[in-house]
DNA sequence: ATATTTTACTAACAAGCGTTAGTTTTGCAG
DNA sequence: CTGCAAAACTAACGCTTGTTAGTAAAATAT
C-alpha cells in the first residue's frame, strides 16, 4: 500500500469540511456550490470527489459531529455529581460557549439539518429529540426537588435552547456587549426565570 | 380599461405568495423551485410571470409584510399607556403569537431574509436594528425605573426574540403541551428571569 | 529508482434552474 | 356579439448545478 488514511488525507478532507461549514454559514447549504466552494481550496471542483462521496457528505458531517459532541457532553453532566440545577446551568454555559467557540458549525446544523437525505434525516432527528428529552429529565428533576418553579420541562428546555440560539445575532453585531457579559446576562435570564 | 386591478388579480398573486410562504418554509427559498410553486397552484412555471415579476419579489413580499406588521405593532404598544414591564410582556407575548399564528411566515423571514437582493437587503436589516433598538429602549425604561433587575438591554432583547423563536421546535412536534401553557411558561422564564 | 497510489486536472454529461417570447384561451365591458 | 385585456399555455433560451470518465502529475513505499 502507498499511504494509509492518515495525517494528510485526513487533514485535507477536514480541510474541505472547515471550508464547507464557512460557505454554508454564509449562503446557505444549497446556494453554495461545489465549484465556488472548490474555488475557495485552490483547486477544481471534480477534485473534491477524490476526498469526499458528494455534497451531501459535507453536510452530514457538519450535523452528525456537533449530535456526537451534544451527545458526549450530556453525558459527562448526568455523570457529574451535582445538584438538578447546577447541571442545568452546565448546559446553558455548555451552550452559550459552543455558539462562541464553535459559532459556524452550530449555525449550519442549526439551519441546514433538513436538506440532510433521508436515512439520515431520521436518524439526526431521532438524536435530536433524545437529546431534548435527557435535557427535559434534568429540568423535570430540578422541578420536584422544587429547586426551580413549575414548568414544563419541554417549555424550559425550549426556552433555553433557542434563546441561546439567538447569539448567532450577537455574532453579525460584537461591538455593543462583550461575550462575557451577554453569557453572563443570559444565563442570569434564564436561570433566574426557572428559579422561584 | 377591462378589470382593474381588483380582487381577482389580487387574490390571484396573494394566493401564490402563499403558497410560496408554505414551500419556501419546507424547503427553504432556494431549494424551492418555480416549477414545483406553479405545480402546486396548478399552472405552468410560466405563467407565475403574469403576476409577479420574479422569484425575488415573493421573497420579498414576506419579508416586508412581517416588517411592516412589526413596525405597526411597536408603535402601538410605545404609545399605550402601560409600566415600562407591561410593554415588555406586551411585545413578548406579540412575538409569541406571531410564532403561533403566523408560523411559517415568520419562520421563513427569519431564516431566509438573507437572500433578499442588494438594494432591500441593507434596507431590511436597517429596519431589523432599528427594531431591536426600539425594543432595548423599552427594556432599559424598565430598569432605569428599577421594574427589572440590571440587565444589558441589548442581551435582553436578544434573549427574548430569540427564545420565542423556539417555538418553531414546538410547532414540529405539538403534543407534549398546548400552546397556552407553553406561552405562560415561556413569558413565565422570561419575565421572571427579568425582575429583580 | 521503480512501482504504486493518491490527488489533481480537463472535458463533458444530464438535469435543473429562473426567465423570456410568442401564442392561445378565458372572461369581463361596451 | 364584439373587442380587449388578463392569464393561461408551449417552447425554448442561456446558465448553473452536482457529478462522472479518463488522464496527467505528485507523492510515497519498497
Amino acid at each position: 500500500m502507498a499511504k494509509a488514511v492518515t495525517e494528510k488525507t485526513i487533514s485535507r478532507k477536514k480541510q474541505i469540511v472547515s471550508v464547507a461549514t464557512r460557505l454554508f454559514h454564509e449562503k446557505g447549504y444549497h446556494a453554495t456550490s461545489m465549484r465556488h466552494l472548490a474555488e475557495q481550496l485552490g483547486m477544481e471542483a471534480a477534485s473534491l470527489y477524490n476526498h469526499i462521496s458528494g455534497k451531501d457528505e459535507l453536510l452530514q458531517q457538519i450535523c452528525f459531529d456537533m449530535a456526537t459532541h451534544y451527545n458526549a457532553h450530556m453525558e459527562q453532566v448526568e455523570n457529574a455529581s451535582s445538584t438538578a440545577i447546577e447541571r442545568v446551568e452546565k448546559l446553558v454555559r455548555f451552550h452559550i460557549g459552543m455558539m462562541l467557540s464553535h459559532f459556524e458549525e452550530v449555525y449550519v446544523t442549526n439551519r441546514d439539518w433538513k436538506h440532510l437525505k433521508e436515512p439520515l434525516l431520521a436518524n439526526f432527528l431521532q438524536q435530536r429529540k433524545a437529546y431534548e428529552k435527557r435535557f427535559a429529565t434534568l429540568v423535570e428533576k430540578a422541578v420536584l426537588s422544587r429547586e426551580i418553579q413549575a414548568v414544563h420541562p419541554h417549555a424550559a428546555v425550549l426556552t433555553i435552547l433557542s434563546a441561546v440560539r439567538g447569539i448567532e445575532f450577537w455574532q453579525r453585531n460584537p461591538r455593543n456587549i462583550s461575550a462575557e457579559q451577554l453569557e453572563e446576562d443570559m444565563v442570569k435570564i434564564l436561570l433566574n426565570g426557572l428559579r422561584k
